[in-house]
This record gives C-alpha cells, structure tokens and sequence, in this order.
RNA sequence: GGGUAGGUGGCGGAGCGGUCAAUCGCAGCAGACUGUAAAUCUGCCGACUUCGGUCUACGGGGGUUCGAAUCCCUCCCUGCCCA
C-alpha cells in the first residue's frame, strides 16, 4: 500500500487534507449553488476549466475581476483543467468540432463555431490568468478502444506537450515573480490506455519534467464497464510517493474509493451535481465500520427522485444527513415535486445532497487506519 | 331559429380510401449519466400476449366499397357568426 494517505498540503496558503474530492464547476459555477451552500456541502476545492472559460467569459476578463476566486466568490481552493478533456469529449468525439495538429488543439467554438487554437503554452497563459491553485498540462486522451498504435502516439504526443507546458509554467512563474509559496501547483497527466507498457512509458516520459503531482488520464474502465484495477495500481506504482495522484473524472462512489485503495487521492467529478440535476440522489452510505472498504460493501444506493412513489413521501432524503437540504427538512416529496414543475431548486437541492454524500465518503476514507 | 366550422388515444393536435393501433408535442412510467456541448439524453406509453401476434378502437347508428378515421345518409354534441 502506499505511504502516508491522510496528509495535509499547504496550497498557496491555503492548507487541504487528502484524500479530497473536487466538484467541476466547468464554467465556474455549480450551476445554482453559491459558494456559501457549497462550503455547507464540506466542499474544499472545486475545478473549473480552461476551454470554457477562455471562451466565455475570455481569462483576460477573469484577470481583470482579480482572478477567479473572487470573481466567482469562492475562498477555497481551485484547481483548473486544461481543456484536455474537451480534447477528448469534443474533438476526438466528434471530428467536425476541430483538429489536433502537433502545435495543438484547434477547436470549432462550441458557442459559435469560430475558431479557438489551444496551444500547450496558450493552456498554461490562460490557467496563470485564472489566478488558480492548482493546474493541469494539456493532454490528449483517447478512448480505451482506440488502438494501440494510435494511443502510443497519444501518449508521445502528451508528454511533448506535458513538456512545453513546463517551459512555459516555469516562464509564467518568473514573469509573475510567483514565490515557491505563491506558486500553483502544476500537475502531469499520465496516458497510455489499457496498456501498463504504455502507462509507464508515459510516466518516464513525465518524471523528468518534475511535476507536483500527477494524473490519471482517460477512461478507469474498459469497454465492458469493468473497472481496470491492474492498470490503475500500477500506474500509482511508479509515480513517486512524495507526490500527489490526481484521479481525472472519477467518479461514482465505488470508483473513488478503487482509486483510493489503488493509491490515488484526489478526485473530481461531474457525478454528484449532474445525477443530481438529474434527480439520482446516492443514500445509504454503510461504510463506517468496514475496514476492509470492500466496495461491495459499500452499501451505496440512489434513489430517482422523479420516480412516482416518492409523490407523497415526506421524509428526508436520508435521516441523519448533514446536508443542507436533509437539515432543512426539504422531504422527497417536496423535492419531487420541484423536479415534476421543472423547479431549479429541486436540482440544487439534489446537488447539495449528493455532494455531501460524496464529501461523507472523503471524510471516511480520511479516518481509515491505511 | 338561420348559417358555419368541427367532433381522433389522458390533453393538444396530424391524418382525409388501403403501407393506421393511427405523425408530432405535452402529460405519464422507467432508465442512463465518470477531467460537463448534459436543468440532458434514451426507452415505454389502447387492452391482452407463450412478444409472433390477437382483440377493441378515430361522437352514435346505418350505408357505399374487396377495403373507411378518411366517401354518403341520419342522429347526437361542441365552437363561432347572424337573428
């Protein structure tokens, strides 16, 4: 197992203990839940994303508002995302929606269809103007069914720009005139498939450019849904302990807690507020008390708030919850019918719910005895 | 009383001789969602079913036709206009 799991790290001043989950506020915001609610949800950090945010509202405005903690009202701490994803989710997924050359992602604006290039060093320029904690290296996933050949050149590809990224972070660092402590921190993102050959050409590629912590990139299942363990422990293996693991897009409960057990400790997700805008609500939380965290045992369950039988239901989502809306005594029946008005506070209520959830579950992973 | 437009599945509303158990929208029932093109998307949605079909259906009744939600007659009922 790996070393110390429950650690506290130090963050531009601002001090987080891991393990620690991150709720994506893509567009820096938890669509309807202000940071105040957030914080009440036990939420410490929260991603916001390059791509979105160079378009709309553009990082020279976000600069301008003094950065994007204050422009969002938000003291915690933020960690960006490099527009990887959209790499993945938009070009790779639909090939009308831009082009990757060596220089970098071209992007189709999803707003209007004008063109966007999105360098290595034009991902590091706007994440600086976003004033974050923490940042990412542009990427470039693949899907798990690519082939081979094509994810090599995925990850030849990753750790070029992983290092052009690196010249120009260590540029903006001194240009800013940014302290060891005032800095943010930079993470590596690891690809490489299904493959463990490719995972570890990946990260010998990485270890050398001296990241502060490192990535899991693409998708932690196969094509069937199986989760693939032996690929996400061994890539934990060969990433020095000293550094933080960045679990990228996980995810349901059952897979936060496979990362972690693998040795991760950092995660984020869109789960907890999009199933709850969605009306999927995670309840039953049985960890305490199971050391082994089996996760077949975890005893997580969902209820679809929408479902009929929740019509007159006026208890609370989950007795004994801490969360904003189980203490305020929101009952599913009034949360169902919010979702049957098409109410948008029945989704915040949700999300609120499901993020407490997901940060019950951190703070249960903090106290086992590893 | 006269004229006129209509009566289609829970609602709205297509269809105007066969490929109609009937486009589509809403409502309803369930499901999906993993670095957010997602307050989105998918499936089901007359009854019964051994899922191949079977039955009852487009206001009521009666016709024409091989065949009618679609054409004709008649009755009933609505909306609008004129008295």
């Amino acid at each position: 197992m790996m070393g110390e799991r429950n650690r506290e790290l130090v963050v531009r001043g601002k001090s987080l203990r891991t393990p620690f989950f991150m709720p994506d506020a893509t567009r820096a915001s938890i669509r309807g839940v202000m940071s105040e609610q957030l914080s009440a949800c036990g939420t410490e950090a929260i991603v916001v994303n390059t791509y979105h945010l160079m378009l709309q509202p553009g990082s020279d405005l976000v600069a301008q508002a003094g950065g994007v903690h204050r422009f969002m009202r938000w003291d915690g701490l933020v960690l960006s995302d490099s527009g990887g994803y959209q790499v993945y989710s938009l070009i790779h997924k639909n090939p009308e929606m831009g082009r990757i050359t060596e220089e970098g992602a071209e992007f189709r604006s999803v707003l209007d269809g004008s063109k966007h290039l999105l360098t290595p060093e034009k991902a590091m320029q706007v994440q600086f103007d976003l004033g974050v904690d923490m940042m990412v290296v542009l990427d470039d996933p693949r899907p798990n069914s690519a082939v081979e050949e094509e994810i090599h050149k995925a990850v030849e590809r990753s750790v070029r720009w992983a290092e052009r990224c690196r010249i120009e972070y260590d540029r903006q660092v001194k240009a800013r005139r940014l302290t060891e402590e005032s800095r943010p921190l930079l993470f590596g993102v690891v690809q490489g498939g299904k493959s463990r050959a490719l995972r570890k050409k990946c990260v010998e590629g990485l270890l050398p450019l001296g990241f502060d912590g490192y990535g899991f990139g693409a998708r932690h299942i196969d094509e069937n849904g199986e989760f693939l363990t032996d690929v996400v422990e061994y890539t934990a293996s060969l990433l020095p302990e000293d550094k933080l693991r960045f679990a990228l897009g996980v995810g349901t409960p059952q897979d936060i807690v496979r990362f972690w057990r693998c040795g991760w400790d950092m995660f984020d997700c869109v789960i907890p507020t999009r199933e709850g805008r969605h009306g999927r609500l995670f309840v039953k939380d049985n960890l305490i008390g199971d050391q082994n965290l089996r996760v077949e045992s975890l005893g997580v369950d969902a209820v679809n708030i929408t479902n009929a039988k929740y019509r007159d239901d006026f208890s609370v989502i989950e007795e004994g919850c801490g969360c904003p809306t189980c203490m305020g005594g929101y009952t599913k029946a009034y949360i169902h019918h919010l979702f049957r008005v098409g109410e948008a506070l029945g989704g915040q209520l949700s999300m609120m719910h499901n993020l407490f959830f997901y940060n019950k579950l951190i703070k249960y992973l903090r106290s086992v005895n590893n």
